[in-house]
DNA sequence: TCTGGGGTCCTAGGACCC
DNA sequence: TCTGGGGTCCTAGGACCC
């Protein structure tokens, strides 16, 4: 039936996607609340009220993810509000992504309530509609919570499908039924394609996917870049993302933010806000193991105009102390003294803190020990000869700038001599 | 008495280098 | 009295996703 359905060298894979997570958790546990319209959303008082997660009775009342509370409250009146427990989500995930594991090694978590599985060698547990029904049976059985899967021979077919029947679906998108199935829908409807990208395409004509998938690439390019070639090879239900378990572990960036529960001019209390957030940082950095090269940080005014800056470190940090230097440095050189409303403090640049990073340090360490006499030997020549005795774009009364990143000294040898290309 | 918080990836311009 | 072309790094912003 397997060989049938798929090719030999083709991948069989699911993408399982749970049913409005946070309500259901919640559901799970307490029952009282099956069946009811239900809603996840932060306290409107401290101005978090927006719907972040809502059951499926809520959703036949109109009631959307990111809707203010108030408008939810319009729509639904009988409406049952829950503030989320972000702790309980991450525990019902992990439990969750523990049951896939017990199907394949070849799963890849997407976000807290989705992820991939690569079938492809499991022919022995059943075909992939057995195998997504174990594995549905089995999320359902021991943590009492739904989900959706799409069988597919890729991962972005997969998530198209797992999309398609809601909730407690399977469904099975082959390359053959991507005509039929996916080419009629609008443009917005494909994973990677929002509202604006969507409005970009129709200035092309393109409306549907099927317009995308014959859309011409010069001009495709010309409108989104290099994304503009992949969507159209997607929109043919061309993918050729490899399922990776490993990609959860390879963080790029640790950050925290929060709407003020009012907005705030007062600097002091501004700091105080950074410094916690700094803390938050650190923490998480540290329970990772990685240091940081480069700290940004984001200010939302009262106006919701939002600006983010950040700057690259001549060495690794991690601390509390480190992270908010650096935050407040970056903050009172750009904020403009209006009220502020949000504010982000976000380490990026991630390397994992092991041997490796410290002899990183290390070796910029004992580059410089060794460089500085040099330095000062240029120097030297520069106040007896002036600036031009040193070759062009070295100026190294800002000697920092040589151990900035760890390629940075390859040149170093370099610049006593002349060089001209 | 509207519009959260956590991320990823891409682009574009300027500085700088060869 | 003239201004190429390729590349990297850094920074800021935008689009998108859950």
């Amino acid at each position: 039936m397997m060989r049938e359905l798929y090719p030999k060298n083709g991948r069989v894979i699911l993408h399982v996607d749970m049913n409005s997570f946070y309500a259901s958790v919640e559901m799970a546990y307490d029952s009282t609340l099956r069946g009811k319209p239900l809603a996840i959303a932060g306290n409107p008082k401290e101005r978090k009220g927006i719907i972040v997660t809502c059951s499926y009775e809520a959703r036949k009342f109109g009631v959307k993810t990111t809707m203010p509370l108030w408008e939810a409250k319009k729509l639904c009146p009988n409406l049952i509000v829950r503030r989320p427990n972000f702790d309980r989500y991450r525990a019902a995930s992990q439990e969750m992504f523990a049951i896939l594991r017990q199907f394949s090694d070849w799963v890849e978590p997407v976000s807290i309530d989705e992820g991939y599985v690569d079938i492809t060698d499991c022919f022995e547990l059943g075909s992939p509609v057995h195998i997504a029904k174990m594995i549905q049976k089995r999320i359902m059985e021991q943590l009492n919570l739904p989900c959706s899967i799409g069988i597919a021979p890729n991962k972005f077919l997969a998530k198209m499908a797992s999309d398609m029947k809601k909730p407690m679906g399977i469904t099975i998108l082959r390359k053959r039924d991507v005509p039929r199935q996916l080419w009629p829908l609008p443009v917005v409807e494909m994973h990677g394609i929002g509202k604006k990208t969507a409005e970009k395409l129709n200035t092309i004509q393109v409306f549907t996917i099927q317009d995308l998938a014959k859309a011409n690439e010069l001009q495709l390019r010309n409108l989104l870049g290099i994304n503009g070639i992949r969507l159209k090879e997607r929109a043919n239900g061309n993918d050729s993302r490899k399922v990776d378990p490993n990609a959860v572990n390879e963080f790029k960036s640790v950050g925290n933010s929060i709407t003020l529960p009012m907005d705030l001019t007062n600097q002091k209390e501004l700091l105080e806000t950074l410094r916690k957030l700094a803390e938050k940082v650190s923490i998480r950095l540290k329970h990772k193991k990685m240091v940081s090269f480069n700290i940004a940080i984001m200010i939302r005014y009262k106006n919701r105009k939002t600006i983010t800056r950040s700057r690259k470190l001549p060495t690794p940090i991690f601390t509390k102390e480190e992270i908010f230097a650096a935050s407040k440095r970056l903050f009172l050189e750009h904020w403009n003294l209006n009220a502020v409303r949000l504010l982000g403090v976000t380490a990026q640049e991630l390397l994992e803190k092991t041997a490796s990073s410290e002899q990183l340090n290390l070796f910029n360490y004992e580059e410089k020990a060794k460089l500085e006499p040099l330095i000062d030997t240029v120097k030297h020549l520069q106040d007896k000869y002036g600036k031009n005795i040193i070759t062009k774009g070295i100026d190294v009364t800002e000697e920092q700038k040589l151990f900035s990143t760890e390629k940075d000294t390859s040149f170093n040898k370099d610049f006593l001599y002349n060089r001209e290309d």
